[in-house]
RNA sequence: GGGCCCUUCGUCUAUCGGUUAGGACGCCAGGUUUUCAACCUGGAAAGAGGGGUUCGAUUCCCCUAGGGCCUGCCA
């Protein structure tokens, strides 16, 4: 069997942290057996959808690397959607409903405060013609709602195992509103027989629509695909992220200068038994992407992490892979080589190029010492420099270890802390290398 | 309120009843002639609590506690 996922973001808001976990699953699943990824943007509704946000979440996903083989707007698969629903009122199984949202919500609150299950208890099913046609005439439009079975739907959830909704103790799910706008529920299905999806993989906030929509799929003669719940993320204190999914975009974390191999390589291992570590290439995490691996606990997604996780990817990222994005910053591939193990964005390798290219105000802490290395230091600068200055000055002076190396930093660089010196001294040149350590501003 | 799921080092997790409870990240210490990073070596670090079942429970069952999710004319 071909394998064929799909990701289907509703385009009212940015993607982030969690939304881009089910995204990137879905793709290395595809990827891991030759399968396609379908992007699906969910856009029933209209008026809370944007192109924007759809246009936002392509380009998200694109910059995060996860191509997809076949995109497709629910906007323009209404047509479907009203077959569907014709095929299941032709069946009995979708009816029409007239309560309007503030009753429904008085009873839901009637019957929690009688310690009952807010379930929907089926009123429309007893309304005959006569009803009907007096409550349109007075104004009210139908909504319409599928009739569940009341009973136990199971299905193998490939990672939570054998799992079962009793659709007894759910609602019937609205399915087309009163304003006859489609909801999620039924357009999903739809598109899943006719996109032929061969798994849902989804977060765990989905389980009981699965149980509702398995149903759906047997009403409308198809077949339901395999299914994979996995558990949420959570922040660091264990708390649901929802809250504060702002600052967890994905938009954000590019312009805070994360790299979208740093965020794949965490979410593709997170809340699994293998370890987190850093991976450039999607098809590298592909190949190690299983069921069997996934936990079923909420996982804690930690910025830190990521952050630390993203300097481990720029550590080991050769110049090509950056060369365009570093042309504007004055950095070439020997200043690369020398700075990329002691950054942490990559936008740090521009500062040093600053450091090392323009103008630094130097640091003097011991002149004697900086004035002899400026003496010490020969015309030509080449890979062995540094160990040879230090070796001179160490002999000349009796400078050792910290006291002979921080002062020599502090007045090339005029920073306590940076790339190894050996690899930044030669970039400096000579000239400029001695008037820094003579306390001269270059 | 009801339902479903979950709970092992700080974090992500391994363990299909008998293990010195393993690994990864992080952390600490030492090393690599300074810092940061990297690397090497070593170290500290866990079965939520209480009952059962059993010769033996991290593992199976129940209860409690804690957490997540669902309970929409949202997705």
């Amino acid at each position: 069997m071909t394998t064929t996922v799909r990701f289907a973001p509703s385009p009212t808001g940015k993607l982030h942290v969690g939304n881009v976990r089910a995204a990137l699953w879905n793709w290395l699943l595809a990827r891991r057996h030759g399968g396609a990824f379908i992007l699906r943007i969910d856009d029933t509704d209209l008026e809370r959808s944007t192109k924007d946000y759809e246009d936002a979440i392509k380009r998200d996903l694109e910059w995060l690397g996860l191509n997809w083989d076949d995109t497709v707007n629910q906007s323009s698969r209404f047509e479907q959607y009203e077959d569907a629903r014709n095929r299941l009122i032709d069946a009995g199984l979708l009816y029409p409903c007239y309560e309007t949202a503030e009753e429904l919500e008085r009873k839901r609150k009637l019957q929690r405060a009688r310690g009952l299950p807010p379930v929907y208890d089926r009123a429309a099913l007893n309304l005959t013609d006569a009803d009907r046609k007096s409550l349109e005439e007075g104004g009210r439009r139908p909504h319409w709602r599928f009739k569940l079975s009341q009973s136990a739907v199971s299905w193998t959830d490939l990672i939570r195992g054998e799992t079962t909704v009793d659709t007894a103790s759910v609602s019937d799910p609205v399915l087309i509103r009163g304003d006859g706008m489609f909801l999620y529920t039924l357009p999903s299905c739809v598109d899943d027989i006719d996109l032929k999806i061969s798994h849902v993989m989804r977060g765990e906030d989905h389980v009981t629509n699965t149980g509702v929509q398995i149903e759906i799929f047997k009403a409308l003669g198809g077949e339901a695909p395999n299914f994979a719940h996995h558990s949420l993320l959570v922040g660091k204190d264990g708390e649901g992220l929802s809250k504060r999914l702002g600052s967890l975009s994905i938009e954000a974390m590019r312009e805070a200068g994360i790299e979208p191999a740093a965020i794949t390589s965490l979410l593709a291992k997170l809340g699994t038994a293998d370890p987190v570590a850093p991976v450039r290439n999607l098809s590298n995490l592909a190949e190690s992407f299983d069921f069997d691996r996934v936990g079923r606990a909420p996982a804690r997604f930690s910025m830190d992490e990521l952050e630390s996780l993203n300097g481990k990817i720029l550590h080991e990222t050769p110049f090509n892979e950056v060369a365009d994005r570093l042309s504007g910053a004055g950095v070439d591939e020997a200043l690369w080589l020398a700075v990329r193990g002691n950054i942490a964005k990559l936008d740090d390798a521009g500062e040093w190029a600053g450091v090392v290219n323009g103008e630094i105000e130097p640091v003097i802490e011991n002149k004697e010492l900086t004035d002899a290395a400026a003496a010490l230091t020969p015309d030509q600068l080449g890979a062995d420099s540094w160990a040879e200055l230090t070796a001179a000055l160490k002999e000349k002076t009796g400078a050792k270890g910290k006291a002979l190396f921080m002062p020599l930093r502090l007045a090339l660089t005029g920073r306590k802390s940076g790339p190894e010196m050996a690899a930044l001294f030669p970039l400096l040149g000579a000239e400029k290398a001695r008037a820094r350590l003579s306390g001269t501003r270059a």
